[in-house]
DNA sequence: GTGGTCTAGACCACT
DNA sequence: GTGGTCTAGACCACC
């Protein structure tokens, strides 16, 4: 299975964004092998119907995060996964991120509860395999 | 105590958003009275330095979501509580809150069940009652 | 024809209020196809002889109202209609928007009979057809 | 029945313009009687709970607009009708009151009948008695 | 005093 | 090129 990659017109996040999201997200959750080439620049942009400027900004935001890298000639592969922020940069873009999403939550009129359990239950949907190795504080806390 | 704000420049989320977001949990979470003004315009511009048409932009999508209600002449109050979206468009908005919310979780590492628990302790922090009247000074924390 | 916006200065109606209505109309009475952008912001600023801003606050209104979107360095589009407020929502700002024009109707001496009439002629008059995908031209082209 | 008057708060019109409104519309239906004066300044702030400052203006355009007259000593009394505005003034206001409306209605999904109806059950509503009088075109003068 | 609108001009991110 | 955000300063209507 060759990573299927979607994106959304009329999001508020970019389309960059969304491959850059979507391929980090498909690398932590071991849906990559690291034998296993990307998508190529012009193939990706072909499949999604955008401009293959787009795609290749999105591979070069992956690359500079260090979530995947270049193999001349061979093509992208994901990387070994290194942390890149320090630790109150995560903490601080995490609180944000949580903040972002309880408002949301909140405005339309949901509870506490519920806002946890949309959550619980899309991340269950996200990472079925149990591949995810990386533990960025340390406890299973 | 006056509701207090606070931005942060540099961040990811415009001003005028962080504006939103603090004052729409404020209100949600019952620390505004009905009959409390919300900061002016103009005095929480000065009080942030920044300038009041960011202000002003902030409070207007507020009152497009039905959170607040200007009364020209006297300020925004905080308007009754209503649903104001269908329920796909609800469905809708949270889904693309709880995806954005998740992205940035595995771009900073976390894990499916970090993530979980990093909302689940804040809307407990949120919501310490579930009585929107509740005082927010006593606590019944 | 590639949709024709005209303003009016000098009215009780704002300047950005009436983009959005013409917008609005053009868009449900399907004179906007939904690969065609909209005119841009400062394209339509400069032939409206107006601020860019005015027309980018329009925009923004109309993507907020789920009309049209965005497509960050391609244009605004008009979005696959879709009901964005609740039942009790959808009541309330309709039963505003008559209550307006009949007092506007009233305050200027006309009948209710008269009021009404005027209505219906329009109403006649804006909906050729029920279809969305009405061809406005003529040719099947 | 002394008429009865009601203002809502969080609303797009202005308190004052709530006033003129309604007294206009109570005037034009006939729902005040020539020899029957209009709550005072006073009485009416009071009654509803706003600034006599407000009422006052409210008057003062309603005087201004020929709607009604003040008998010093006596108080405020419906007068004989007026046209205030010249016919294409009047039919340029009704124009740009009905395009608001239809965009409206066509915005929240009312189909145009359904926009006709919801008119005509409103001014059935408002003016029970046939005691209209104005007749904007042709002249009752 | 309050909010609402508009203009002018700037900078940034995205395609 | 596109839209998005912010600043600066102005004018208006309302209370």
């Amino acid at each position: 299975m060759p990573l299927t990659l979607s994106i959304q017109t009329g999001s508020t996040v970019s389309i960059y964004r969304q491959i850059v999201e979507q391929v980090c997200a498909a690398a932590l959750a071991g849906r990559l092998r690291e034998d296993e080439p990307l998508p190529s620049v012009r193939g990706l942009a072909e499949q999604l119907v955008i401009n293959p400027n787009t795609v290749s900004r999105a591979y070069g935001e992956l690359v500079r995060e260090g979530v995947i890298e270049a193999r001349p000639g061979r093509g992208m592969f994901v990387s070994r996964r290194r942390q890149i922020y320090s630790a109150p940069e995560r903490a601080r873009r995490m609180e944000q991120a949580v903040t972002s999403l309880i408002s949301e939550g909140f405005l339309l009129g949901f509870t506490p509860d519920q806002i946890v359990e949309e959550v619980a239950s899309r991340t269950r949907a996200h990472a079925p395999s149990k591949a995810i190795r990386s533990n960025p504080k340390g406890g299973s806390r």
